[in-house]
DNA sequence: ATATATAGGACAATTATAGTCCTATATGGC
DNA sequence: GCCATATAGGACTATAATTGTCCTATATAT
């Protein structure tokens, strides 16, 4: 349906919340009554994150979640790449190779994979710090028409046999 | 999960075939036989994008479905547009305004909407001309940071109390 | 010890998607 | 007129993905 998750979605709330004070501690309880969500989903989120290292998690009393790395160096890509369950991918084929039956003779599976690639390269351009600035002055993506450079066929066709994203 | 339904790709699959001769009248029975999808499901497919008006169906004996217009000016978005059931949108509030709770008090929100348009516009751009064009020689989307104009504060609140793609 | 936190996974309910099928209607050729 | 061939529209089932919650184990500060 071309949407990310709830799930993702809440991701970028919580870190977005998180950016504000980039040191800071929060436990999941804090968290969830701030942008008023749902306890066990918060922590379901915050969970899934500290999996894929974006934050760091403190057990015991006092503890809670900071982020590991500044909201600059957080790209909303990686943010996508871990809360979503199946791999980045606007077709079956760009996401999981080999799914398809039609990939072995589909006309039009190599430009879905480029601009597959185009949406990939916005979304790691864009970071949780550009997501939190304020919109009236903040940078964001673009989008142009540009010719690209001739491909060396071989490796068009290396693509397309293993081919992924 | 941030990707096209399959219905969706069975379409550009379909229209990519019948690009090739833009003038010519398909029947779904041949068309399901050409690209090896079962036949009611590219016939599913087809009456979607004639309702949308993207293909003519002629009834009949010798009847069948031919582009209303040339590849060149159907966009991707369009198909998308025609054959998703849910409207366009990385996010619930994108797609559909006043469902998400948050919505009200979301920080988030503003800098979806970009994200979100930015991507729109890259599919808008991006024609079944394109999709069915050499690979090899084609154009296709980049996406480059740029900074965004200053926006008119009170338009920007405008979108965010109506707002939508 | 105990209160406070996260870790990890199991779980049911809901929703979305996929694919098929049935009946009605339109058209060309005989 | 009759029939073969096509699409129109919607109903339907099965499957898959997603959501949100809960339970038990473990770690830490006081
Ligand atoms: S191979 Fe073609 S049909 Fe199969 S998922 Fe990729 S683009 Fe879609
Ligand atoms: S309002 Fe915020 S939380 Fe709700 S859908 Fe939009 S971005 Fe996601």
């Amino acid at each position: 349906m071309l949407r990310i998750s709830k799930l993702t979605d809440y991701g970028t709330i919580v870190l977005a919340l998180m950016a504000r004070d980039p040191l800071e501690i929060y436990s999941a309880t804090d968290i969830a009554r701030r942008i008023n969500v749902a306890l066990p989903t918060v922590g379901k989120v915050l969970k899934t994150l500290a999996r894929a290292d974006i934050v760091t998690a403190t057990r015991g009393s006092h503890g809670g979640y900071s982020l590991s790395r500044l909201p600059s160096t957080i790209s909303i890509a990686q943010i996508i790449d871990a809360i979503e369950e199946q791999p980045f991918g606007l077709t079956e084929c760009t996401s999981i190779a080999g799914l398809c039956m039609q990939e072995n003779h589909c006309r039009v599976r190599a430009n879905w994979m480029r601009i597959n690639q185009s949406v990939r390269i916005a979304l790691e351009n864009l970071t949780l710090g550009d997501l939190v600035a304020e919109t009236v002055q903040s940078t964001a993506t673009q989008i142009q028409k540009v010719p690209l450079p001739k491909i060396d066929a071989q490796k068009l066709e290396e693509n397309h046999e293993h081919g992924c994203s």
